[in-house]
Formats: C-alpha cells, sequence, structure tokens
DNA sequence: ATAATTAATGACTCATTAGTCAGTAACGAG
DNA sequence: CTCGTTACTGACTAATGAGTCATTAATTAT
C-alpha cells in the first residue's frame, strides 16, 4: 500500500533547477524583493534545500548571472567568426537579427539585475565584462579588422569604436526594461543605425 | 542658564532636506537597501520626522525622483527651444556638451532607480516619461523640421527618429553605471554619433 | 528484507527595518 | 514671563525574510 513518493531525490539537476527558478524570480521582482522561499516554491523544493546547494543568497545571485550569460555569448561569438557570407551580409543579416533579439531575451534581464545590484558584487561585474563584453567588442573589432583586409571595408572602419555599434541596442533594451508599453520601433532604429555605419565605411 | 536647543523647527526647509538626503542615499544604495532611519541621519532628523512630510518611504521615492528630475529637463528643452546659432553649431555645441555631462550626471541615477524600481511605480513611469522623455524627443524633432525649413537639412532629416542621436549618450550612461572604472571614451563615442548623423542629414 | 546513507523537509531563530505614537521641547501669542 | 500649539523625538511594535538544524524518508548496499 504505498503511496506516491513526496519527492524525488535529483542531487544532479536541483542546482540548476533552483537557479533557473531564481532566475524567473529575480527577473520578475529584482534581487533585494525575491524572497529564498519564492525561489524554493517555484523550483518546487523547500527552503532548505536551496541552501544545501547555495550557501547564501548571493551565492545563488552569482551563479544565476554566470550561467545565463556564459550560454549565449558563446555562440554569438562562434558564428562571427565563423561566418562566410560577405562582411554586409553578415552585419545585415546575423548580426543584425541577433541584435534585435537582445532587448527581450534573458540578457537583458541580467543587465537590470547589473545596473541593479552590480555595486555590491565588484568580482560579478569584471566577469561579465571579461566574458561578455571584452569578447563582444573583440569580435566586433576583428570582423572590422577582416573587412577591410577583404577590401570591404575602408581603412578608416578599424578606428570605429565598436561600441557604436551597440549603441541602439543597448538605447533598446533600457527603452523596454522601463517603458514596456510606450511604444518605440526598436527594429527600425538598429537598422538605421546599421545603415549609417555602413554607408560610411563600405569601400 | 539655556543650553543650546536640541533642534530648530524648520517646517518650511525639512521636506526639501529630507528628499535631498534620500536622493544620495538612494543613489548609494538603491532603493531597497536604504534605511529611512539613514535618510533621516544624513538629513540630521528623526526617523519620525520623516515620517510626518512622506507618509511611506515609497512617498518619498516618488519625491526624489521629481525634484531631480523636472529642474534639469526645463534648462534644456529652453535651450532648444531658443538658440540663435546654426542647426549644426548648436548640435555640435550646447547640445553635444549637454549630451556629454549626462553620464555623470543625477539624471543617470534617477536611470538607475527607474530599472531597478519603477516597475513596482508605473505611476512614476508615466510621469518621468511624459515630463522628460516625451518632451526631449519632441524637442529634437522640432529642431530637425526647423533644420529642414531653414534649408539646412535634407528633408529625409525629418524621418529619422530622434533616438538616434541619444543612442551613444545612453551606452555611455550603462557602462558609467556599472563598469565605473572600465574606461571607455564616452565623449568620442558620442562626437562620432554626431558626425555619421550630419553627414547623412546636412544638405 | 534490513540497515546505512544522505537528499530533502519545514518549523524554528534571530536580525532587520517599515511604520507608529506618546511624550518633549521650540517658539510665537498674549 | 506664562501658556498653547505643534514640530520634532526616539523607543516601541509588528512583520518580514535570511539562514539553521533536528527530523524524515527516498535510495543504495548488504
Amino acid at each position: 500500500m504505498a503511496g506516491q513518493p513526496k519527492y524525488q531525490r535529483r542531487k544532479e539537476d536541483r542546482p540548476r533547477e533552483i537557479a533557473d527558478a531564481a532566475f524567473d524570480a529575480f527577473a520578475e521582482n529584482g534581487y533585494a524583493a525575491t524572497r529564498i522561499d519564492d525561489v524554493a516554491k517555484r523550483a518546487g523544493v523547500s527552503k532548505g534545500l536551496t541552501y544545501l546547494y547555495y550557501k547564501t543568497k548571493e551565492d545563488l545571485f552569482k551563479a544565476v548571472v554566470k550561467n545565463v550569460v556564459v550560454r549565449r555569448v558563446d555562440a554569438l561569438v562562434a558564428d562571427v567568426e565563423s561566418t562566410e557570407l560577405s562582411s554586409e551580409a553578415f552585419i545585415r543579416g546575423p548580426m543584425l537579427d541577433f541584435m534585435k533579439r537582445v532587448p527581450g531575451s534573458p540578457i537583458a534581464i541580467v543587465i537590470r539585475l547589473l545596473i541593479s545590484e552590480g555595486r555590491r558584487h565588484p568580482d560579478l561585474i569584471d566577469y561579465y565584462y571579461d566574458n561578455v563584453v571584452a569578447r563582444g567588442l573583440a569580435a566586433i573589432s576583428r570582423f572590422l579588422d577582416r573587412g577591410v583586409e577583404r577590401g570591404e571595408f575602408k581603412p578608416e572602419a578599424r578606428e570605429l569604436q565598436p561600441q557604436l555599434f551597440l549603441a541602439p541596442m543597448m538605447l533598446s533594451m533600457i527603452w523596454r526594461l522601463i517603458f514596456t508599453d510606450k511604444p518605440l520601433d526598436t527594429d527600425r532604429l538598429m537598422e538605421n543605425q546599421i545603415d549609417l555605419l555602413l554607408t560610411q565605411i563600405k569601400a
């Protein structure tokens, strides 16, 4: 007459399940306003278990940022490095597509967390800078260099700050984070910027 | 033999003193991590007095955002509307100067607060949108129109999204909020964007 | 089947802090 | 110099939520 077991023991999966639940909770309410109890409930576990895998709330926060971030950037950088397309076709195609997706993606959520809580976790900032920002910027720079070498871009392209490509993406992201419902054609904003830049640097 | 009085009664000045202290505290620690006790101590008053002038912590938060914001934007908009300079000279002069100053100004702090806490205060978002964002964007649009009418800009200038002017300012602001110490020539970023845009729209 | 191991639970403690309110003292009126 | 008004104080309450740990039960080994 054994009933259903109350729970399964799943040592391997728990940490990830808990981190995912925490990500959702942080995304909805921010770090400070998220209770560990909520995270546990979302993950379908007890509060105590959360503390078995993550010693403190801050530990959990760090795990969340690291998890979400690493997967995405790897994919993009690999894409940039391995493309067979012409420089212009790549920018207008895969790169623009990627940028359009970012403002609605988990990356935006992580950015919000970094803006609100980052100052209390300097090592997290460094981690994010090294693994996301620096790598992303370097990839764009290498891409510009390659365009120049191939004769697709003018030599001045090398002087462009890579951030110029990302600025409208950034504004779109912040816009959506703050003014969820106010209209802004973020796609067109990014397209226009790409047009501006390409007109300037095309050989 | 009367000692120094313990305090002065300053009904008129207290609200502002408290709001200013709160701004400093919020800027340093964010909304959630700021204790009313801290604010009171900074303002040199007791905790109870804070509650005499602001019914809740949220009330205080709203007062802070509104205070800091209104003063600045009024000045800029007036400047844009009343300038005697040529369109290009104005953009490269006063407008660029203003943009360069924003990332290090209290406006950046308010933006951080809106990003982290805004979702729990929708009326604050609306207030900020109406009084800052909408007005700023409208001012840029009118300015472009005027340039076209005067024959300084091509007619296509009317089609430009005003946000294109602001995107690098936004990126610079966020960069400084997150990566306080990582180098980025934010001034050059904004100058380059202005160059790009002017080359495109100059008659 | 039974025992040993340990993943998982949830009731508990304890520190923190938003918000209250009875009392105190500054200050102006008479 | 009173006396009345009220700006101001600070000790208090009530609620919340991070982190603990003794206990329970799923699983594995024998």
